[in-house]
DNA sequence: GCGTGAACCGGACGTCATGTCCACATAGTG
DNA sequence: CACTATGTGGACATGACGTCCGGTTCACGC
């Protein structure tokens, strides 16, 4: 299967429990992801409605509005478990990826890592980026603040404006436009970031 | 006034003309784009609609998209003359911008040079790249050609991989974010950016 | 000047997605 | 087994889209 925190109710991750998520609520919340995450994979990611996911998940529109604001907010539903794991690896993870390592491995490392993300769930981040709502979202920040200590941590001048510049070349769209339209393969890609991380951290 | 491509009648730039354009029609072509300029700078360019386009220039829907089939095409349409103008100085400018320079002073101007467009019409090219067209448009082909020719001069490898990183850092959005929320002057990041040039072509 | 044809214009229209609302269904509780 | 809060489906009003058509206005040739 794709994978995606399907079976995990939002209620319980927020820590408020009011209750206990219905049984049918969960039914619906599962097809409803299940349905969102084959459309975002099918089509382009920009072009999926909330309308669409509705038909195809066959739910109603109030149960689909009850959860979800947006459809961004239904890709991120989807990326959201994937993304912790990945900033877990980061703050507690074994070397290079976690704590331990020189700051240039650590890059590198979080690069390949990155790569594997959009490899994976290119699709997802796709649509949570369109409507240039990238900057906006936690993910972003953590992934700026991370870059950021890595850079300072390497005694580079200017390490909070250079992030964002290392940050750069992992949008979505990108890396979507190397694999498709440049025929670029996925250990490429995490090659040249590799030594983007070299000639930054140098 | 804030520039733009005006007053120019496409017919005459694509090399084919009909017969002579009528004065009603450049009379509204010019409210329409004078008006589409205004709406992108005042509000988020993402937001702005054809509709909107229509009332703020006082001209019914058949004559505005007998010319412009969406809103990126009317942003690309105000933005066309100043990009070319600059592909101009690129090609058969004075150095450092055109030839006869080192790569890294080159790369470096077309940085600085990138900065000013963003800071100038970057309500324009956020207008353009949302949607993510960012890789479509045949300014990024240009881009894009420029930026692979200097560093395969300066001779590094896999150049056409590298060019899309060396480009990453000038999406009109990021450029957006770093004016805006983090605070930075157009200098800042075309300093960050002269810094990057070194490190790539080094 | 002045007829004439083509280019151009305004606005109406059908379609589609959005987000809200309400009456009903149903799972879980006592 | 009845009761209540939660969840559900679909209708509705709104707004943008893109097209179409009847009427207007301009440029050209005389």
């Amino acid at each position: 299967m794709t994978g995606g925190a399907v079976d995990q109710p939002p209620a319980f991750r927020a820590g408020l429990v009011p209750r206990r998520e219905r049984a049918d609520a969960a039914r619906n919340r599962m097809q409803v992801l299940a349905a969102a995450d084959r459309l975002f994979r099918e089509r382009d990611p920009g072009t999926v409605t909330m309308e669409d996911v509705c038909r195809a998940a066959g739910v109603g529109r109030a149960t689909l509005y009850r959860r979800y604001p947006d459809v961004q907010s239904i890709a991120l539903a989807l990326l959201d478990r994937h993304e912790r794991d990945l900033q877990e690896s980061l703050l507690r993870g074994e070397p290079p990826l976690g704590p331990g390592a020189p700051p240039v491995a650590r890059l590198t490392a979080f690069y390949r890592a990155m790569v594997d993300l959009l490899e994976r769930f290119g699709h997802l981040l796709r649509s949570v980026e369109s409507g240039s709502a990238r900057y906006g979202t936690g993910a972003y920040g953590f992934w700026f603040a991370h870059v950021r200590a890595l850079l300072a941590e390497a005694g580079v001048a200017h390490p909070e404006q250079l992030a964002d510049i290392a940050l750069a070349p992992l949008s979505a769209e990108l890396y979507h436009r190397q694999r498709t339209q440049l025929g670029l393969v996925p250990k490429e890609v995490a090659d040249r970031l590799a030594w983007l991380a070299e000639r930054l951290t140098g």
